[in-house]
DNA sequence: CATTAAATAACATCATAAGTTACATGAAAT
DNA sequence: ATTTCATGTAACTTATGATGTTATTTAATG
C-alpha cells in the first residue's frame, strides 16, 4: 500500500532550514526532495497554519522558520501535516448492525487506538533539535539525544 | 488513504463460517460482506495456506474452519493476510546518506516498531472464540445461546 | 455427462498521495 | 511603473494497490 512520506520530508526539510541563513525557496526546496515546488507549497502551507514556518512572497522570498526547532515535535508535524489515520488497516462496515461484525471492528478498534495513542506520545517526546544533533555526530551518528 | 479491511472482514466471516454446519461457498461469503466471490477466494487462499481454513471443490463443496476459534488469534489472521506494513506512514529515501534523512528516518522508524509491536502483541492476545462470544451477548441473539 | 464450486488469469475500478501545468497575486529590484 | 521573482491556488494527470469483474479451467459429486 502506498505509504505517505510527507512528515519524513517535512522533518528532514525543516531541520535543513535551520541550517539556512536565507529563506528557502519552495525550487529550492522541491530539488531537496526531488520532487515539485507545487507539492512543497502545498504541504508547507499546513505547517505555515499551524505557525511553524513563515512564507514570504517576491524577491529574497521563500520559507523560513517561524520558531525553534526545540520548540517543535514530531507530532506537531504529524499533526499539522493533517493525516486522516496512521493505519492501513480499515474496519468492514457491510453490515453494521450484525454483533458479530460489531464485535471484530470494537476488537480491531481497541487495538488500534491504543497502538496510535503510543506513537503519538512517543512522536510528542522528540522535538527537532533532537534530530539536528544526529548530524553533528554523523558519520558514528552516536546517541547523543536523550530519547530512548 | 484507501483502507485495507480484510482483516476485518475475513475475522467476521470465520466466525460466523464457525456457526454453520456445511461449508460456505464463495458465492455466499462474497454476498455476507458484499462483495464478489473472487475477491473471497483470493483473501481466504491465504488463510487456507495457514491451515485455518479448508477449501473443497465441486458439489458440497466451499469453505470450513480448518481448526477452532479458540486456536485462532487476531494475529494469525492479520500474518495470514500479509499485509505489507500496517502504517500510511513511510520513509523518505531520497536522500540515504543525508545524515538529517537518516536521522529523522531513525526517529520515526523506533516509533513506529514500537506502536508495531504493540499492536502486534494485542492482536496475539484476542482469540476469535472471544468475539464470538460478544454475539450470544447481543441483546437481538439471546435466544440462539443462552450459556456462556 | 451435467452440475457445482474452487482455482486462476486477465482486466477494470477506485481512492489518494504525489506530480504537473497554468495562471494569479504580491513584493522587491531596476 | 515595469520587470522579475516567488508564493498561492486551481485543475488536471500519474502511480499504486486493494477491490471488483469477467471468463476460463480444474476438480468433485450426482
Amino acid at each position: 500500500m502506498r505509504k505517505d512520506s510527507r512528515l519524513s520530508r517535512m522533518l528532514h526539510v525543516l531541520i535543513h532550514m535551520n541550517q539556512l541563513d536565507a529563506p528557502a525557496t519552495s525550487e529550492k526546496i522541491a530539488s531537496m526532495l526531488n520532487t515539485n515546488p507545487v507539492v512543497v507549497r502545498r504541504t508547507m502551507a499546513g505547517l505555515r497554519d499551524k505557525g511553524y514556518v513563515s512564507s514570504v512572497k517576491g524577491h529574497g522570498g521563500g520559507w523560513s522558520l517561524a520558531i525553534s526547532l526545540s520548540d517543535i515535535t514530531l507530532l506537531d508535524i504529524h499533526n499539522a501535516i493533517g493525516e486522516s489515520s496512521v493505519f492501513t488497516i480499515g474496519l468492514s462496515d457491510e453490515h453494521t448492525s450484525c454483533p458479530i461484525e460489531i464485535a471484530v471492528n470494537q476488537a480491531i478498534s481497541d487495538v488500534l487506538i491504543e497502538a496510535e495513542a503510543l506513537l503519538l506520545e512517543r512522536f510528542r517526546d522528540v522535538t527537532l533539535d533532537m534530530l539536528a544533533v544526529g548530524f553533528a555526530d554523523y558519520p558514528l551518528n552516536q546517541q547523543a539525544s536523550s530519547g530512548e
